[in-house]
DNA sequence: TAGTATATCGAACATTTGTTCGATTTGTCA
DNA sequence: TGACAAATCGAACAAATGTTCGATATACTA
């Protein structure tokens, strides 16, 4: 039932969204004064777990929001030592630009399997923004909506796969850009 | 200088992490009455935006934090009508297991482009997790750090590599196995 | 065991914060 | 222009919230 504080707070605001109130903290902990939930969370300040903004309420620290980077795999995994310099970054700071015009699609089918988007992938698109040479896009061809390289050479457009079994496509009228592909997404 | 209500407090929530207060609001937006603050709040919270914890206080609601899910490529983008059915998701939650634990790492090198994970792709890992047979891991070998297959296979252990060009590579001593790769994000 | 430092408690206090409601302004329509 | 409805204001209020500080308990050391 009681729990230590900061395994609560990083619970509490992973399912609420915000912070909890000191005497949430202190209904949930095995603290039973004011005075103790202050000390501590000063204390979790100071680890960059929660902040405290100008008026000194508290909002979550990066390292309650964010994940830390390592380098790159040759590197590997830093010592403990090293591990107050690692940087960090949210996935959705990291991934999305403007939210209110991002969805998450589906990919299916092996169109692109040559540039790394396998069937079950999701897929971030952006709509309305503008393709440029070489995007990868969502396009509306003959009614059916299906994912492309985009590519325009000399005033010429067409949709290009990411297969070789897959042969391009050249609109006849018109092509329909449905969403630009701006972040690709497996889960294992 | 003064900022829409809905608009103050997206972007407020992003930057801080939290919902901004009635009288930050009121400084903020072009009212001037926290009477109106309530009522305009109160049709955010009609509309999905924020919500109402047990206490009454605002908490984000979905739409603040979550990417509308759309069907597969195919499905292809909903009328405005279906767009109230859609499902949502935050990448957070999709992705993010254990936090603690998770890291993130940047590929380099070919060794798994045939299983979809190309240079630059950013992997998130997993430490501590078990490695079962056909997982994606990060390994230890000669001091090297490497991400390839693990394969276990009738007691025998080895590393896979997801590229016919790479050879597998067999462990004469010992294995180790620094993390479980959970998700693969690649950013356009 | 006595003495000291540290951690925690408990209650009072000062602000902050959300709510309420009557008054005022703005917009709409005939 | 006048009448009505809707939106917004403004100030007072009640409840929630963070802070403070002396008292008490616990842990550690000599």
């Amino acid at each position: 039932m009681k729990t230590p504080l900061l395994t609560y707070i990083t619970t509490y605001y992973h399912n609420h969204g915000r912070i909890p109130r000191y005497r949430e903290m202190l209904a949930a902990t095995a603290y039973k004064s004011l005075s103790t939930i202050k000390i501590k969370t000063d204390e979790l300040v100071e680890a960059g777990f929660v902040e405290r903004d100008d008026t000194g309420k508290l909002s979550p620290g990066r390292r309650l929001r964010a994940l830390p980077i390592l380098g790159s795999v040759e590197a590997g995994f830093p010592s403990a030592a090293e591990e107050e310099l690692i940087d960090t970054m949210t996935l959705d700071e990291f991934l999305i630009q403007k939210k209110e015009a991002t969805y998450i699609l589906k990919i299916s089918g092996e169109s692109m399997t040559d540039a790394g988007i396998m069937p079950g992938d999701m897929a971030l698109v952006e709509r309305g923004r503008e393709a440029k040479n070489g995007d990868i896009v969502i396009a509306e061809v003959d009614r059916k909506y299906t994912i492309k390289y985009f590519i325009k050479e000399g005033g010429k457009v067409y949709l290009k796969a990411g297969n070789k079994k897959y042969k391009d496509i050249y609109p006849e009228e018109e092509l329909s850009i449905a969403a630009v592909v701006v972040s690709i997404i497996r889960k294992y």
